[in-house]
DNA sequence: TGCAAAATCATCCGAAAGGGTGACGACATC
DNA sequence: GATGTCGTCACCCTTTCGGATGATTTTGCA
């Protein structure tokens, strides 16, 4: 929390010496005061908005290892829309909640990369969220983990 | 609470001598006041949008985690019928039987290389049948093509 | 306040997967 | 016989994945 603070006033420090520095260059060229205002506005509103994100999605992972839906179990119902993760599984298994969020997308077909963009976090970290999960369900592989993970009632 | 504060006041009082410097400079070029207020509002909508959204969460949080937890096991998988591939669709898509083949072993998790043991062929035809099936499925990746395959009625 | 778990990110390296192309033989059909 | 489809295989190249390891930050909780 104290970091993200840090940035933003990093960045908007930043900022403003590249605004007083390139004012310079700015001013001379005709017609650009409205293209570098939108950028810096882009700049704030963008910024704004990932820093949003990033706070209010941990908030929403936490929230799911918090809240642990009661589920009745109909002796045979095929159960569509309203998918409930088998919990006790995943706790049984020590599969957290980012790494069962992983899964999912991973199950979507989704690429390393694309998740990453999606989540807002690095590629890396994906990686090591798979191979942890990867890890706790045996499987070597993301088709096999997909496979494992809807055997297992973890994935829809 | 108190991290809300100092982050408020941080970025609050940053904002603040970003607007005194910006308009300082801002002032001096014409027809630039209304560019300014743009900024201006901008900024304030994505610091309130930002702020609202952190503020609803924190509420969330807090009401759930009151949440008693109470963990029930879901049933398993319960009937267990014979899987009867849409062969309308296969053939509509130009599927053959060797590409539906391998798609059904790549959704159980094997490797090319094990598909290939299992099929007394080599890694490069299983490789020539995945291209092509991913290709009729506009799949890119093998978890995208087992997706898209059982959204088709095509595995199981 | 301090600890433990979780999440994040990085780097290196090898393996797996995927794209593209070309080729060959078997088989059916016209 | 020409044509077309299907299955098979090879080569090259790029991208993606996965394993291993270490490090830092964030967060929840005692």
């Amino acid at each position: 929390m104290k970091r993200h603070a840090l940035i933003f006033g990093l960045v908007g420090g930043l900022l403003i010496v590249t605004l007083q520095y390139t004012e310079y260059r700015f001013v001379v060229i005709e017609h650009s005061v409205e293209l570098y205002g939108a950028l810096v506005a882009i700049l704030f509103a963008t910024f704004g908005i990932w820093l949003g994100l990033r706070i209010t999605r941990r908030r929403e992972t936490i929230r799911e290892t918090v809240v642990v839906r009661e589920v009745l179990v109909p002796a045979e119902a095929p159960a569509l829309e309203p998918f409930a993760p088998n919990t006790a599984r995943q706790q049984a298994l020590g599969i957290t909640a980012r790494e069962l969020e992983i899964l999912t997308l991973i199950a979507r077909g989704f690429s390393n990369r694309e998740i990453a963009t999606q989540l807002f976090v690095s590629e890396n970290t994906v990686k090591t969220h798979c191979a942890r999960a990867f890890d706790k369900l045996g499987a070597a592989r993301r088709t096999q983990a997909v496979r494992r993970g809807k055997e297992l009632g973890l994935l829809p």
